[in-house]
RNA sequence: UGGGGCGUAGCCAAGCGGUAAGGCAGCGGGUUUUGAUCCCGUCAUGCGUAGGUUCGAAUCCUACCGCCCCAGCCA
């Protein structure tokens, strides 16, 4: 690594002045998910960032469910969140936290701000508190209960919490002021009510904090000095400051805000993502063409990718759209630096080398990767019938076509020359074989005659190969902004964004091939065995990402 | 004149009064038993616009323009 060092940004910048003055000691960071979907890339940006800040200052960062509205909230995403999170290799501060192993303390905390006078239980429906709000512009007026005296407020609340009241009859609110320019001030309401179960309190509760309520008090709890959030919780930030200063709260943490990601050609809202799965477009949440880290990691993305994806994007405060590009780039390189490879022929066309003997097989040495020794080595059988692929061979073509072509020579990539003299024909016309024969002076060394071929072709052995399916992926929407106003994210769906290929032929090794380690198949991209489909006999393997291809460009000059 | 933010290349992003880093993409070339990788070169007289301050402005001031967020008993 050359790179010179990355640039600190606004984050790092303002904690190292943090640090140098003395406001903070120790830095503790969170990472507060709502446990009500799957992660996603999205996700992966603010989980670098918090746990990131930790690690390079020498603090914590806390994993904490933020799991105030059982409405929305399931058990099974808790799971799925920690396996995501330790999947991208991240360890979280102690054991995972929730927002609602703290309920008994809000609930005092609620009491105290009563007995202050700073809140109140408000009678309003939804639809007339919306009213009493006013609008963006005007100001809004005081709720008729805005005066409740403390004792009526503590007896109401208590009923609240009794579940003496329905759903929707009554809601705490803190006393603010109904005139803020900042709607958030406007007497927010801080306690509702909810007559369901809990996945972690069960019934204990039939009220809830609110998200504002809940949220900074649970980052003074934890200790959390640098509460980072996405942008638009910026206008709740005066509301946090707010409770924090009002409540015998235990530390005084501070809130911050960056840029969520924005990718092109992506959506990433849960609603969406549900929809998409919902419909069938996709074939579940970790379908390897979604977003979600799951799908990400099915497909083949590997860790490291994505962290030094979102190490490239930097921090910043500014709406952005990131192209997908760049997340291609992440994985193109860390695959390239790391993946072993091998060769796996997806369009098979048989080649007979009529100069071989029949029944005549020997092993062939191949390196693990171009570059890293520490790879293993594999074993390619050599026999008289092999395949190569389609493309790779025509029976004229100018010299910009390095491949095999009828009269021509071409390498065999880490075996012999070869040299095509006929084709064999199916009565539609189409190229069943070609008949070539094998220059057996030519491994590891140019020909003898000197002339060097000008292209290599990949190839297995028609003999000794596994027989594997391949799954080609591209971009899930073919409109960059499948997301933007107006239109239906729906009509933008690729409708080419999989193609399935039966009959493929990988070089023996691949049979043992797992989940999750991702191969070169030179010349055709990156790929790996996908976990959910295929069989022992027959695996399927997912292609990650193609190779780049500078031919395919030219071609499409 | 609701409030809060943000505008630097096709994209991301440094820069914080001294004359526009870096990455992705693109383009040109070299190496190569992967049309990959790698290497080299190239890519903003310009920082939303217009004024102003200054020897000097992306950086300071003023006024405009554009985009994003906020009126859930969601987070």
């Amino acid at each position: 690594m050359i790179s010179e060092r990355k640039p600190a940004h606004f984050l790092q910048i303002l904690i190292r002045e943090d640090l140098a003055e003395g406001r903070v000691t120790q830095v503790a960071t969170r990472f507060p998910p709502e446990p009500n979907g799957y992660l996603h890339i999205g996700h992966a940006k603010s989980v670098c960032l918090n746990f990131g800040l930790a690690r390079e200052f020498g603090g914590t960062c806390n994993l904490r469910f933020d799991d105030t509205n059982p409405a929305r909230e399931e058990e099974e995403f808790v799971d799925a969140i920690k396996r995501d999170l330790s999947w991208l290799g991240f360890e979280w501060n102690g054991e995972a936290r929730y927002s609602s192993d703290n309920f008994d303390q809000l609930y005092e905390w609620a009491l105290y701000l009563i007995k202050e006078g700073k809140a109140y239980v408000c009678d309003l429906s939804a639809e007339e508190a919306r009213q009493y709000r006013g609008t963006l512009k005007e100001p809004g007026k005081n709720s008729p209960y805005h005066d409740r005296s403390v004792e009526e407020n503590l007896v109401l609340f208590e009923r609240m919490r009794n579940g003496e009241m329905a759903e929707g009859q009554c809601s705490l609110r803190a006393k603010i002021d109904m005139a803020a320019p900042n709607i958030n001030l406007r007497d927010p309401i801080i306690y509702r009510i909810k007559k369901m179960a809990h996945h972690q309190t069960g019934d204990k509760w039939c009220i809830y904090p609110s998200y504002d309520f809940a949220h900074g008090q649970c980052d003074a709890i934890e200790g959390i000095s640098h509460s980072i959030c996405t942008l638009e919780f910026e206008d709740h930030r005066p509301l946090y400051d707010w409770l924090i200063e009002n409540l015998p709260v235990p530390s005084r943490p501070r809130q911050y805000e960056f840029a969520r990601l924005h990718l092109n050609y992506t959506v990433v809202s849960k609603r969406k993502l549900k929809q998409l799965v919902d419909e069938g477009h996709v074939d579940g949440w970790d379908d390897p063409r979604m977003p979600t880290l799951s799908g990400l990691r099915r497909r083949g993305f590997t860790p490291t990718a994505i962290r030094n994806f979102c190490e490239m994007i930097g921090v910043t405060r500014s709406d952005s759209v990131v192209d997908v590009g760049m997340l291609e780039y992440s994985i193109r390189d860390d695959l390239d630096k790391n993946a072993p490879r091998a060769m796996c022929v997806l369009a098979p066309l048989k080649v007979t080398l009529k100069n071989y003997p029949e029944r005549q097989q020997e092993m062939l040495a191949a390196p693990g990767h171009p570059v890293r020794d520490d790879l293993p080595a594999r074993e390619l059988p050599f026999t008289r019938t092999l395949y190569i692929e389609k493309e790779d061979f025509r029976e004229e073509a100018n010299k910009k076509y390095k491949r095999l072509v009828l009269g021509k020579k071409v390498r065999l990539r880490n075996a012999y020359v070869i040299f095509a003299e006929a084709v064999v024909k199916n009565d539609a016309g189409e190229i069943v074989e070609v008949i070539c024969s094998v220059d057996l002076d030519s491994l590891g060394k140019d020909p003898a005659d000197g002339v060097k071929p000008k292209g290599v072709i990949h190839w297995v052995s028609a003999e000794k190969n596994v027989d594997c399916e391949v799954r080609l992926y591209d971009r899930l929407f073919n409109d960059p902004a499948p997301d933007a106003g107006g239109k239906n994210f729906l009509d933008c769906v690729n409708p080419d964004n999989l193609q399935i290929l039966k009959g493929c032929k990988a070089e023996v090794g691949l049979a043992n091939a797992e989940p999750e380690q991702g191969y070169q198949f030179e010349r055709n991209g990156y790929f790996c065995r996908d976990s959910k489909y295929g069989s022992v006999e027959t695996p399927v393997f997912n292609r990650t990402i193609g190779l780049r291809d500078s031919w395919a460009k030219e071609q499409n000059k």
